[in-house]
DNA sequence: TATGAATGAGTATTCATTCAT
DNA sequence: GATGAATGAATACTCATTCAT
C-alpha cells in the first residue's frame, strides 16, 4: 500500500523496534499506553512515569527504545497515522466502488471520511495539539493529509465530466479542504473542544456538507 | 454592545481591576506583555517571570490582581474576544450595508470574517490550543462563536426569500459553520500549523468558498 | 589589589549576588554549603539536593542566583581563589620583608607558599579535578597560577645578581614552577591523594626544596 | 619481574581472566575498549554501554569478568601499570647503562622518565583523576610510584660518593619526588590541564629540572 | 556462557505560587 | 499595595546493575 510506503519514508526515526517474545511486548505496552493517555488526556500533558506506570514498563525500557518522549510520540503518531490512513484508503474504495454519480460518490465520501475521523479522534486531536510544538509532527500530519486528499481528488475526478467548472483541479481541492476543515472542526481537532453535538447535529452537518460540496461541484461558475 | 455583557457574563471572575493611575497602567502592561507572549510564541508556553519582565511588572503585582496565570490568561482572552467580536460585528455591518442579494452578501460576509479571522489570529490560536486543557477558555471561545454565528445568521436571514431550502435555520447554521471551519483550519486554529499558504491559495479559498455557500444556500434540496 | 581585579575580569557571571539581609544570608549559606560538600567529598560529586540540605536553601534559590551547577561551583571557585590569592600576596610579602639575601627569600618563599596551599588545599584540589571538565574552571585556576608565579617571580628577581645563570627569567620560571608542583603534588592537588605525610616529611620535603632552588639559582650553568 | 609480582599482589581481585579462545579474545576488546575511551574522554565519564559497542562485547559479558564497573577500571589500571612500570624499568636501565657520573645518570633519568611519563599520560591522567574516589586505584597507583621510585633511587645511590650532603637517602628521595612531581603537572596529571606547553617549553622543563637536582644531590648543606 | 532488555534510583532544572519586607 | 526572593513538587533523562532467554 503506498500509505505505508509514505509512512516509513516519513516517520523512519531512532525506535528500536523489538521483532519479538517479551521484549516485543512490552514495547507495545509502552505504545499502548502512551495512546491511552494521549486519548485520557486529549493532549500530551503526561509525564513518563506515568506511562511507566500505565504501561508497566521502566522507565528505563522506554528510553532504550526512544531517545526522548517527543521521539516516542512521533512513532505513535506514525503508527496512528498509518492505520488512519489504512481506514481512510477503505472507505475511499467503498465509496468508489457504490458511487454511480458524481452526488453518489460525494455523500459516500463525506459520510466515510467523516466516520472514519470520528472513530480515530481521540488520537488524532492530541497531535494535532502538538503539531505546533513539533515540526516533525505537523510534517507528517501533513503528508498524511495530502495523501488522502489526493486519494479523495482522484476518485472525485473520475467524474470530471459532471464538473461544470472549468478549473477543475481547483475546485475539487477546495471541496476536499472544506471537507475536512469542517468535520475536523466539529470533531474538536485543534480547538480541542467538539461542537454541542448532539447525534441529530453530526447526521445533519454530514448530509449538509454533501450537499454543499456536491452542488459546488456540479454548478457552473457565475 | 450584547457582546460586552455576555462576556462579563462568562469571564467575570476574580480579576481586580484597578479604576486608575499608576495601578491601572501596570494592570495594561501585564495584560499587555500577556498577548505579546502569546502572540510571539504560538501558545502559553511562557512563564510568569518572563510576564514580568515584558511587562515590567512584578509577580507579586500579578498575583495581586488575578488568583492563578489560569486566571490571567482568561481575563486577557476576555479582553481578546471583546475585540474581535467588535472587529466582526463591523465587518458584518459593513457586508449588510454593500450587499444588495444574497450572494453579494455572502461574498462579503467570507471574506470580511476571513479577513478579520486572518487579523486576529495571533491571539485566537493560542486560545484555540489551551481550550481542551482549560474548560473556561473554552466555554468563553464557544460563547464568542456562537454569539457571531447568531449575526451573522441574522443577517443571511435577511435574504430568506433568496433560501430554497425548506429549512432555513438549518442551512443558515450550516454555512456559518463550514465557513468558519474552513477559515480557522487554513490559519492554523488548533491544529496549529497554518495551511501552506501562498496568497493566490488565500484567495482561491475564499472564493471557492463563498461560492460554495452562495450556491448552497440558494439551490432546492436534491 | 590588583589579584581582585584580575579575578573579576575572570569570574564575572551571571551570579547575582544580592547585598544585604534574608537574602545576602542565604546566599552566603549556599556557598558555604558547597565549600563544606567539596571539601568533605573532594570533588564534586554531590547533588544540589544535598547543597539545598547542608545550606538550608531551596533548590529554586540556588537558581535565582546561577544559572546552573557549573555556574556555581564557579563562583565559589572565584571566591576560593580570591581569599587564596590573597593569601599568598601577604606571603609573599612577609617573605620580601624578612629575607636579606636569595637564599633566605628562597626558603621563607617556600616555606609561605607550600603553608598557603595546604591552608586552602581543602578547596584547591576539587576544583583541580574540576578543571578538566570544566574549560572555564582550568582558566580561572590557571590565571590565579600565572598571577602568583609573576609576584613570585618579581619578588626572586630583586636578587638578580645572585642568579648566576645567563637566562635570569627562565630559571625563576623554572623555579616558581617546580616549587609549585611539586607542593602541589604533596597536597594531593590533582593525583587526589596526598603523599603518607607524616609531619616530619612534610618539613623535609620543604626545605630540600628551597635547598634545590636556592642552589639551582645561585649556581652557573654547567 | 618484580613490578608484576607486585601489582598482582595489589589488584588481584575478582577479575576472572579466561585463559584462552574466543573468550579471551572477547575479554582483551573490553580492556582495550576501556582504555581508548579513558584517553578519548580523559577520564572515567563513559558508561559501559559505550564499553560494550566500542569493545563489541556484551553488557552481560562485562558483568560476567568483573563484579562492577570500578573493579573493570582497576583492572585496566593495573594492566596499564604493568606496561608503564616496565617501559619505566627499561628507561632507567638504559639511563643507568649509559651514564658514567652522576650528573650524566640524572640528565638521563629526568629525559628518559619524563618522556616516558608523556607517553602514557593518555592512560596515567584518567587514573590519576580517579585515585581520590576510589581508593584501590589510588593505592596500585601509589605502589608503582614507589616500585619505581625505589629503582630510581637505587639507580642514583650507586653514585652515591658524589654526593655531599650527609642524609643520602632523604635527598634522593626528594630528587625523585621533585621529579616526578614536576612532570606530572606538566603533563596534567591530576590538575586536568596540561601546561601551555610549546615544545621548547617542555625541553627547557627538562633540563633545568635534571640542573637542578643534579646541584642539589652533588652540593653541600648550607 | 553470552546476550542485551529491563529496572529504577538518582540528577539537574523549571516554574507556579507564597510571603517577608 | 508592591516587590521579588524563596519554596518545592514535578519532569525528562542517565546509567550501573540484574536477570530472563
Amino acid at each position: 500500500m503506498s500509505t505505508m510506503i509514505q509512512q516509513e519514508a516519513i516517520a523512519t526515526g531512532p525506535s528500536r523496534e523489538p521483532q519479538q517474545g517479551r521484549s516485543r511486548a512490552s514495547y507495545e505496552r509502552m505504545l499502548a499506553a502512551v495512546e491511552t493517555l494521549l486519548i485520557e488526556r486529549c493532549g500530551d500533558d503526561f509525564s513518563l512515569i506515568e506511562v511507566s506506570k500505565v504501561g508497566k514498563v521502566s522507565i528505563g525500557s522506554i528510553y532504550g527504545r526512544f531517545d526522548s518522549k517527543e521521539d516516542l510520540l512521533r512513532d505513535v503518531q506514525a503508527r496512528a497515522l498509518e492505520r488512519i490512513d489504512n481506514d481512510q484508503l477503505r472507505v475511499i474504495a467503498e465509496a468508489k466502488a457504490s458511487a454511480t454519480s458524481l452526488h453518489q460518490l460525494v455523500v459516500a465520501l463525506v459520510d466515510g471520511i467523516a466516520e472514519s475521523l470520528r472513530k480515530h479522534s481521540g488520537l488524532m486531536k492530541p497531535f494535532m495539539s502538538r503539531a505546533p510544538s513539533d515540526p516533525l509532527v505537523a510534517a507528517n500530519g501533513k503528508a498524511s493529509y495530502h495523501f488522502i486528499a489526493q486519494q479523495v481528488e482522484l476518485a472525485i475526478l473520475a467524474y470530471r465530466d459532471e464538473i461544470r467548472h472549468p478549473d477543475v483541479v481547483r475546485v475539487v481541492h477546495s471541496a476536499y479542504r472544506i471537507l475536512f476543515s469542517t468535520i475536523a472542526r466539529y470533531l474538536g481537532f485543534g480547538s480541542g473542544v467538539p461542537a454541542d453535538s448532539a447525534e441529530l447535529d453530526w447526521t445533519v452537518l454530514k448530509e449538509d456538507l454533501a450537499l454543499m460540496i456536491s452542488s459546488f461541484l456540479r454548478s457552473p461558475p457565475p
